[in-house]
DNA sequence: CATGTTTATCGTAATACTGCAATATTAAAT
DNA sequence: ATTTAATATTGCAGTATTACGATAAACATG
């Protein structure tokens, strides 16, 4: 089928699927990188960063703005795109949550 | 294609890009929720937990394993599944990288 | 306005993912 | 040794993802 069943799931466990999907390719977390790794925000040069054809660091970059990850300004004839700290932050939220529950059970457990 | 270009990124791009993936799925994500909430290890009882066929609970639970996020031990005739909670202490250090890169860069951009 | 630059969209091919019925495997219990 | 219970594997259908060439759209500049 392809196609997850996404009703019968919570809306937080839907939404960590869909922020965790953004991120579960190569290209996108190499995109994310490199958006940490320069001082500011990057209208253009993305695409001469990464070892793919335009089209597909296009559809990346759509991908990453879809889920929140990234936003994106149009600057002139070029775009800004940048970090959305706000779902990363959501993200990280997850996880200490997890972390957290992981603790409790500590020694209850193999 | 449908295969990613693996090969033109670095080793930690895609160990997160794999451990994102596998997290990518509500399913997944509502089985590691789930060995969060019982206060031990599971031996069965997952499959009776998601609406989804066994036979498709156990691919998700082999994807999970796969990515090194839960860890399955045979018990008796069962298998006791629980989280690895090292595969999340990396994921969570990831997102703490970034979010220390995201500190320094605060103001600098959009 | 014509041209070049930058980014997005379309179309398409190859591959991966999701889901399940049927079946196999494994180990306990009778 | 059979039966029962719990998981895994196989095979298949349907859908989604990945990648890119070709093309379009938007804008700045000469």
């Amino acid at each position: 089928m392809g196609a997850s069943k996404t009703d019968h799931f919570t809306d937080k466990q839907n939404e960590l699927a869909t922020l965790a999907k953004a991120l579960g390719h190569p290209a996108r977390v190499a995109i994310i990188d490199y958006l940490l790794k320069v001082d500011a925000c990057i209208c253009g040069d993305i695409v001469n960063e990464l070892p793919l054809a335009q089209p597909t660091v296009s559809q990346h970059l759509k991908e990453l703005k879809n889920a929140g990850l990234i936003k994106g300004e149009i600057e002139g004839n070029s775009i800004c795109y940048c970090i959305d700290e706000k779902t990363f932050s959501k993200l990280q939220n997850f996880f200490s949550r997890m972390a957290v529950k992981m603790e409790k059970k500590k020694n209850n457990c193999c």
